[in-house]
DNA sequence: TACCCTTTAGTTGTGCACAACTTAATTGTG
DNA sequence: CACAATTAAGTTGTGCACAACTAAAGGGTA
């Protein structure tokens, strides 16, 4: 079952409503406002990010394929090949990442011969992530990827580096958020 | 292990680097443009969609926390509270989810009294899934979840709509590029 | 030194997402 | 009508994400 759908009557996956979108929140409310459907944009909104990072992960699923790595061991690398080695916990402050997530990610990594983990001698806590000489070989094989990425996307430069910028914001203000009231 | 960490020193999680990220391209090509490096830009830019997605999903798991409801789950609810009953395959167009997913997830909420699922009579293939008289009622306690959602999120509706429009439209061009070039 | 508190990885359990597959019902075409 | 192709839902297996927990090491203070 795949995902090109005869797609349902709803503005929100109708390839038409891209403009339609800009005026959501006026045909929202034929009620007022009070109860007026907030669910209904709220939807809306969680949609649009939750399928956007699903699509994403799917066509990085498809540019990936002959590098065999996922999308989010795609991302470790990236750290990697950008910084070298480092402890697990610092890889997942760049990934925003903890261990539950990256203990596993990393073995799968170790097996497939990317990676290698070592105890720091300085902390015995601590454990060193180094890319192995196949590791390093893959970022040649994953020089084509970016490019694919941004031309599937259909993104203008400027538009991607706009829209990076609003979603790290996005991040930023969510995290806080959490911190904040979460204590 | 939580998710405030003392950042790393890499922009692209420091809070400071909010406007500096604006100029990243620049940044980015201290070689001249051809190996210039590509792979740093797209760590910036798939990084900032995948974790602005989980922030998201973060805030939603916590804002939801009262209704036992999962993220997944309330997109779910959202689309049945708004368009009453229909069949799993038309859900799934709705949330860009295949049956691999929904079922699962349809059995976890039908065990919570959320919904009932019943064969089709016309089409003994498809199963309706209906919300139960719980599940209507839960819309009551979610109508505080969107606000608390935006709130959080720290955008102005206007910001929300623009965003949303955006990614709407880029996933529309990701799936585009996957069915296109997948035949 | 002894004790406690913090920090770092790792483990366990649950749920989501997806590919690949199975089963059963329906549709289309000769 | 018969039979192949299609469609809907479900199942299986893998991997990611996260909460809650454990184990072990390090650091600080009485």
């Amino acid at each position: 079952m795949s995902h090109q759908p005869d797609r349902p009557t709803d503005p929100t996956t109708d390839r038409a409503a891209e403009h339609a979108a800009d005026h959501a929140a006026d045909r929202a409310a034929p009620e007022p406002q009070p109860g007026g459907d907030l669910l209904r944009l709220d939807r809306q909104l969680c949609f649009a990010l939750h399928a956007a990072s699903r699509a994403f992960d799917g066509l990085y699923r498809r540019v990936l394929r002959d590098t065999e790595l996922t999308y989010p061991q795609y991302l470790a690398m990236l750290v990697l090949w950008e910084h070298g080695e480092m402890p697990v916990k610092r890889l997942g402050e760049f990934l925003r990442l903890d261990s539950g997530t990256l203990s596993p990610l990393l073995k799968r990594m170790q097996s497939a011969g990317l990676v290698q983990r070592e105890r720091s001698a300085h902390d015995e806590r601590s454990v060193t992530v180094r890319l192995t000489a196949e590791g390093t070989a893959l970022k040649e094989r994953a020089q084509g990827v970016p490019l694919k990425a941004i031309e599937a996307s259909g993104l203008a430069a400027e538009e991607a580096i706009d829209l990076r910028a609003r979603l790290l914001r996005l991040t930023a203000a969510l995290d806080a958020a959490l911190s904040e009231e979460g204590a």
